[in-house]
DNA sequence: CAAGTAAATTGGTAAGACCAATTCATTGAT
DNA sequence: ATCAATGAATTGGTCTTACCAATTTACTTG
């Protein structure tokens, strides 16, 4: 008796149409594509108003996973990572800390990756890396564009793992990543030494993978992750010190 | 003129319930916790019916930027991961014919959130873990008790990573690969001395939590995960050969 | 058979009504 | 004067009914 109690104190009509849509996707009996029942039948079939139907599938519809056509019906979307952009800004536009936190995302996907990489990369995967690093090295004095070489540097690698689940993920999170690069070099890219040092940490990525040791590339790629960190953390040194540090050392 | 029709075909009711929202928000008009405008006042001023209204802030509600609180009103939220959540398990399930791939994608987050939690694991989450350790081996010859208290041991250490893109992404994914009964293939096995290697490895991997050594831990976990692979490749060679093989070396 | 028109279907939006939860104002007791 | 209880007001939650806009289907005509 507690038990129903409970079970009906949580599906109120707002859960029970996301239920349903969650569960028919995630069991395959709705796929991209399929037709939904229309509004006012499936509102009947689930014991709600249509209003209330509306503002769930229009929720549904904003994180992507309906699409509606007027006069046609409701339609399962295929999964559009555009989405996530205006959650991004959104989070842009308050502290800091989730975006932090979504690094460590990013490492843990690109980690994994390089590991795979390292055992499925074809020629032409070595060939992409080999030359997003030579763009990266002949942009480096250009934020925008270095930035974007040093993106694609790293996508590149998630990609030659053959993994759809990671490059997925990482594609979820490529906007982020994108402006994170471009900010990133705007800040520190002025000391030839510093610029070496990135240098040989990405030559280094990249020659593990060619070396195909995947605990060697994994240490790597962690290592150029945290000269990367240290230098954020020189530039936020910098920037409170209000001194153009002539002597990093 | 064609401009201002431009302008006009473009902003529909709905669309400018959401640029109000999208422009106070980045603007900082409209701050975390402050208070929004009540419903039917808010429908008015910006010349919409109510439901309409509703809609668009039922979406952003779900998408993480609003906080609604019956009767007391409606507030701007804190960005929070979490509500991606859906969004993940649903980009993953369009990719579920290689679930094996699934768990390439697990594996990342875990080793990553291993890491963390050896910086970052505080008593309750050390307790926490040893607790489903204990659970683990009391429960070895369950395979629904100690199915449970494997994920519970893994989902433990997640949470002790205390970061909330690892956590949501293991339980976008651990949602997944429940629905796909994935996990259930790992059989209980009688074999004293498998039991004794299963037992070892989680054992050494909460070690290396509690010695706090990234390095190590990492490594043990993806110790363990290879163990585990290979029972299952031996799981199915038997299943397909249909003989109890009393002798697996 | 093809083209055009009308009817039916489906999504888009609103007004009005009523219920549920919280907040605020008023009243009564100490 | 202060505090607790009660009632009213406010705000979100949900529904019915009606009508408009876009697409699809059915029917009619040449």
């Amino acid at each position: 008796m507690n038990e129903g109690l409970e079970s009906d104190a949580r599906q109120n009509g707002s859960d029970r149409v996301v239920s349903y849509f969650k569960d028919r996707i995630l069991k395959g009996d709705l796929k991209v594509g399929d037709r939904v029942m229309p509004e006012r039948e499936l509102a009947q079939h689930l014991d709600v108003g249509r209003p209330l139907l509306r503002e769930v599938m229009k929720s549904l519809v904003m994180l992507g996973f309906l699409n509606v056509r007027q006069g046609s019906g409701t339609y399962i979307a295929k999964a559009d990572i555009r989405v996530l952009s205006d959650f991004f800004t959104f989070c842009l536009s308050q502290e800091q800390d989730v975006l932090e936190d979504v690094m460590q995302a990013r490492m843990a996907i690109e980690c994994q990756a390089i590991r795979l990489a390292c055992e499925r990369a074809n020629e032409a995967d070595l060939a992409r890396i080999g030359q997003w690093l030579g763009t990266l090295i002949d942009t480096l004095t250009d934020p925008e564009a270095g930035g974007r070489a040093d993106f694609m540097f790293h996508q590149s690698i998630v990609a030659a793992s053959h993994s759809r689940a990671l490059t997925t993920l990482y594609g979820a999170m490529a906007e982020l990543l994108q402006r994170s690069h471009v900010q990133r070099r705007v800040t520190t890219y002025r000391n030839p030494e510093i610029v070496r040092v990135l240098v040989d940490a990405h030559r280094e990525v990249f020659l593990s993978i060619v070396a195909k040791d995947p605990d060697q590339a994994d240490r790597r790629l962690r290592d150029h992750f945290a000269i990367g960190d240290e230098l954020r953390r020189r530039s936020l040194i910098e920037t409170y010190r209000g001194a153009p540090a002539k002597q990093i050392n």
